[in-house]
DNA sequence: ACCCAGGCATTGG
DNA sequence: CCAATGCATGGG
């Protein structure tokens, strides 16, 4: 058990509610109080500790990869102090002090996650998520890890139809394993280039590519526009229109999207 | 038995 | 170019 730290503020119950908002997540496991996920083929646990988290066991793999998880690169300081003049996002930096989003530490992961999730609800994404991970991942004592793309290249359709998918996202997802995209050869690319590069591949559509930015690469100012709950909290919470909302949220549109959504949770009252 | 849910590609005008 | 449509499951 080694602790770790990170950048200060940072709230872990907070942090870590998605993790529990939507029922279970095998790949990233809540588990007796702490969060478990393989990384280089072991589990790992991690804990709330006094600044920072304990995580068992600790290398450098597993350092950069807690860290990517548990969003330390956000720079929530600056985020704040532009946040405390604005309407809405004044009580909720207040509210949600030391919550930082967390991150999908793998490209491919990322977008998996972003295609099952499309148009469905949450609970029934976790669900058929869920499925594909136990069908195609490796177990570890309690989490699995999420399947490798190398696995599902190898995967059929009528497979991951047996999971759960229809028939259009097992294309999707059997189609961007199989793709000639290296997608660790995104991350020096503009933002703009990137949604270029991603739309290209088909069931990669402009909400994907979005929180591909946001939730991959931390992208400040990326801003899924098309998401429904989004699109809602623009027009209950500020009477505007969601491309409206993002003008005005620049150049903090990541951070506050996560504020604003994970708001929505936590404090229905106020958001 | 409905209806909706953190989209997208496809088809038809 | 924009509107309409099908998609499969989980929860209400």
């Amino acid at each position: 058990m080694s602790f770790l730290a990170l950048p200060p503020p940072y709230d872990f119950d907070l942090s870590t509610e998605r993790f529990r908002a939507f029922g279970v997540d095998l790949a990233n496991l809540w588990h007796e109080g702490g969060l478990h996920r393989i990384v280089g083929g072991r589990e790992i646990r991690i804990e709330r500790a006094p600044g920072g988290v304990d995580v068992d066991p600790l290398d450098d793999e597993t350092r950069a990869v807690v860290l990517k998880l548990l969003g330390a690169e956000f720079e929530l300081d600056p985020f704040y102090a532009w946040a405390s003049g604005q309407p809405v996002l004044a009580g909720l930096v207040l509210r949600l002090a030391g919550f930082r989003p967390p991150l999908a530490p793998d490209p491919f992961e990322s977008l998996v996650t972003s295609i099952t999730a499309q148009q469905v609800s949450l609970f029934s994404a976790f669900a058929i998520r869920n499925r594909m991970t136990e069908r195609f991942g490796d177990r570890g004592r309690h989490a699995y890890a999420f399947p490798a793309r190398d696995r599902l290249a190898r995967a059929t359709e009528e497979q991951l139809v047996a999971v759960g998918f229809s028939v259009r996202k097992a294309e999707y997802v059997i189609g961007l394993a199989r793709a000639e995209i290296d997608l660790d050869a995104l991350a020096p690319l503009d933002d703009d280039e990137i949604r270029t590069r991603l739309t290209a591949i088909r069931g990669l559509g402009p909400w994907t590519a979005e929180w591909f930015l946001a939730r991959h690469l931390a992208r400040p100012r990326a801003w899924p526009a098309g998401d429904l709950v989004l699109r809602k909290a623009a027009d209950v919470l500020y009477g505007l229109d969601v491309y409206e909302l993002g003008r005005r949220l620049d150049p903090f549109q990541n951070l506050s999207a996560h504020y604003l959504l994970t708001g929505t949770r936590v404090v229905p009252a106020a958001a």
